[in-house]
DNA sequence: CGCTCCGTTGACGTAAGTCAAGAGATGTGG
DNA sequence: CCACATCTCTTGACTTACGTCAACGGAGCG
């Protein structure tokens, strides 16, 4: 159990979520659950295969994307602490349709989807959490696809700056007051659904502006009124 | 219950989904859910009001959008014959997230929140096999996305029109068998996230190359191979 | 007959992807 | 420490797919 304090480190944020187990239950859960320090772009589980287990975020960003068949990925979404990835899969028992790959160096538990839903099958209050948190990703990917569909380039990036860098809730969650994992060209303008020219384009305007300023591979935000009125 | 003897069709294309229930909370379900005959474009309910019933959709077609500041809607998604709609906002105690109209005729169930969420909790199977549409809902919305993100207008009107003219799975669901209500342009052009203008263009481009016929509002598909081979 | 509405068509504008070349970095071996 | 190779980022020129605007045409209807 003391091996695994940091995984009740990882339901730390997602504390609140766990929080109804009994002791008893909860131990069990501590037990199975098995948290790993990945580094960077290392992968979770990947599209197409058995959903064996959910995955809570307890450090670090997540990326899920599916792969075409031309072989460019289109990223779906992006997890950070606190967030749990794969639910999906393993409540419906399907597999998983994105594949999980690490931003940066992150910490993450396995909860085997046989433990979760045996917990499930006796805890009610669970249950109604876990669906709580499935109808929260339902509606993530519905707010994606109105983003994409409608916002620019420009207002999508903006967007993207205001989500990854600014700790907007630092206040409620602690953990996340870790740096953001700097990230290369390509993979921010995979995460933000545009090509590297365009994001560079667009970020090089925005520093014009005054709002951003470009050191190496670091973004300092100068103006965080005028990005945020940028992402509407 | 005699009157209800609809109802009991609206659970035809959901029979298998309801087919866990004992007989009793079956004539429960009967006696609470209400089946409504829509006409073309009425609402079943609206974007941000609390979710008090679920829908399940007996016949016809509802599309789910979103209206933006601007006034423009973006639709998320339709949905058809043995379909639900709404499940999210009543699992989760959450209010709907996009309005709900019909975009011809269409047969209605609407099952009142409470009984549903009373059902649950003592038919675990059929928790289950809720959570498995909300899956399934989940991953239709990422879907969308990745359609939206990678697909041009003549790919999404290619498998828009597969989708919607042809009965493709007709053996399997009989009620299906109904002709989809013609649309006007540009509502179709909504439902496919494109312009009226782009979508005129699209399909005479399809005429003009023998996959339909345009005749006044109906089209009729010609060369069904090659339309579903430019749907991909 | 003339009205309105919807669909069609053309001309044009624009955002963003593509291609290609250059400019910094970063790393490696001599 | 430098020379060289590699890689990422940036920039410019070009292309393209669509959206936008506007005019036109036909169908339905009073």
């Amino acid at each position: 159990m003391a091996a695994h304090a940091g995984c009740m480190g990882c339901t730390s944020p997602t504390r609140e979520l766990f929080a109804c187990l009994l002791p008893e239950q909860r131990a069990r859960l501590a037990s199975s659950a098995v948290p790993h320090a990945y580094r960077a772009h290392e992968s979770l589980f990947h599209e197409g295969t058995p959903a064996l287990a959910l995955h809570c975020v307890h450090a670090g960003a997540v990326k899920l994307f599916r792969r075409l068949y031309s072989g460019e990925e289109v990223v779906v979404g992006v997890r950070g602490a606190g967030d749990l990835v794969g639910l999906r899969g393993v409540l419906a028992g399907i597999p998983y349709a994105t594949t999980a790959m690490t931003l940066g160096p992150a910490t993450v538990c396995a909860i085997p989807g046989a433990t979760l839903l045996a917990l499930l099958r006796e805890n009610a209050a669970l249950a109604v959490r876990l669906l709580g948190r499935l109808a929260l990703e339902s509606r993530q990917a519905e707010d994606e696809l109105v983003e994409r569909a409608h916002c620019g380039v420009g207002q999508r990036t903006a967007r993207f700056l205001v989500r990854w860098l600014a700790p907007a809730d630092a206040a409620a969650c602690a953990p996340r007051g870790e740096a953001a994992p700097a990230l290369g060209r390509e993979e921010m303008a995979r995460l933000i659904g545009t090509t590297p020219e365009s994001l560079s384009r667009t970020l090089h305007a925005f520093a014009r502006e005054g709002l951003l300023a470009l050191e190496a591979r670091r973004i300092r935000v100068l103006d965080p009124v005028a990005l945020r009125r940028r992402a509407e």
